[in-house]
DNA sequence: GTCTATACGTCGATAGAC
DNA sequence: GTCTATCGACGTATAGAC
């Protein structure tokens, strides 16, 4: 079992750990977990597929982590947000606009969350629902800024439309490749959220 | 090479070739291309892997009768909506309707056409332009109906965004699998096309 | 903690009998 | 046209030396 803290060694425990993980994050985001090998991760970080096992014993465990860290990378970004912004309208403009600030990956990529969850749907993967649960965080954390502009009711409704336009652009910017349309459709969202909350 | 004709047998060129691009589209769908092995398309159709190479050469060529084979059944389906309703709003409708008459497919694999552009765009895979041709195909056919409506100039805007939002609705019922929820958008959406025609 | 060596299955693909 | 037998490469995973 991997050591519980990092002595000394440049290469301590929780360092290669955290080094396997980012790596096995953005392989498995730009390839897909099915065509994420071991090997393919080793060699990311330097290492022989031999040593790898000793941090991670199977490739499930890989993909828990890798959705462990995405959770806590999401949590921290909507907090970063909270913190950026002190209105509700410019915070779901900042989630919003992920669609341009991560655009050229999206492009090449997909949307990390939307395509994990399709990938692992279709593997009947029981890593499934924790995919899921990233969806879950930008659900309740736009429900609560809707319900932060006067919209307890419809609130969900809502963050999930908005959930829903994001999902639907980012899976057409990646097969058309047009980031002009893109742009405009951004803007048309966030004209769409200010028009809601001036009602 | 498998024969131009099918001739006699149960089993002739033609027919064999069918069943067998039909079982891979089905467990393409289902499982995703990466994890659609030549045995599960070979064990589907209740023939041996020898065999199989008689019909296909590579795994890609397979993929790509898939695609060709759903271009062809998108056109159908256009066409066929085309037969049933005359005029566009109705038209238009058939379509956001999909995520209802196809419902616990989507539910549980998702949208046929999104991810398997998303899979093949994060493979690089040289089909993928095959498989974006099929959203292409239906953008034009929306975008010829929003023309109808005398919407000439954002006919294309009108249809991409259509058709963003099947995508994004479909993501988020794979994701969260809420019956209730998609039937709920799908009406909303339709409403919308109504009122947009009523301008 | 890191390595090499290796087991064992499955992959895509081929050869050749019938 | 269909089969069995087989290939080499690569997949996950393990054992054990250092």
């Amino acid at each position: 079992m991997p050591p519980e803290t990092n002595r000394k060694g440049a290469k301590g425990g929780r360092a290669t750990r955290s080094e396997i993980v980012a790596a096995a994050d953005r392989l498995i985001y730009e390839s897909g977990y099915g065509d994420t090998s071991f090997s393919d991760i080793a060699d990311a970080v330097g290492m022989s597929r031999g040593n790898f096992y000793y941090h991670f014993r199977t490739k499930d465990a890989i993909l828990d982590a890798v959705i462990d860290e995405r959770q806590a990378a999401t949590r921290a970004m909507l907090e970063g947000w909270a913190a950026e912004a002190d209105d509700p309208i410019a915070r779901i403009c900042a989630f919003i606009r992920i669609l341009i600030v991560n655009g050229e990956k999206i492009r090449e990529h997909g949307c990390p969350v939307g395509t994990l969850c399709n990938e692992l749907a279709k593997l009947d993967h029981n890593a499934f629902p924790g995919a899921v649960e990233i969806f879950a965080q930008f659900r309740d954390w736009l429900t609560e800024r809707f319900t932060e502009l006067g919209r307890g009711e419809e609130a969900q409704g809502l963050a999930l439309r908005v959930l829903a336009f994001s999902q639907g652009a980012a899976t057409l910017y990646t097969a058309f490749r047009d980031d002009t349309w893109v742009a405009t459709e951004v803007d048309r969202m966030c004209a769409w959220v200010h028009e809601l909350a001036a009602q």
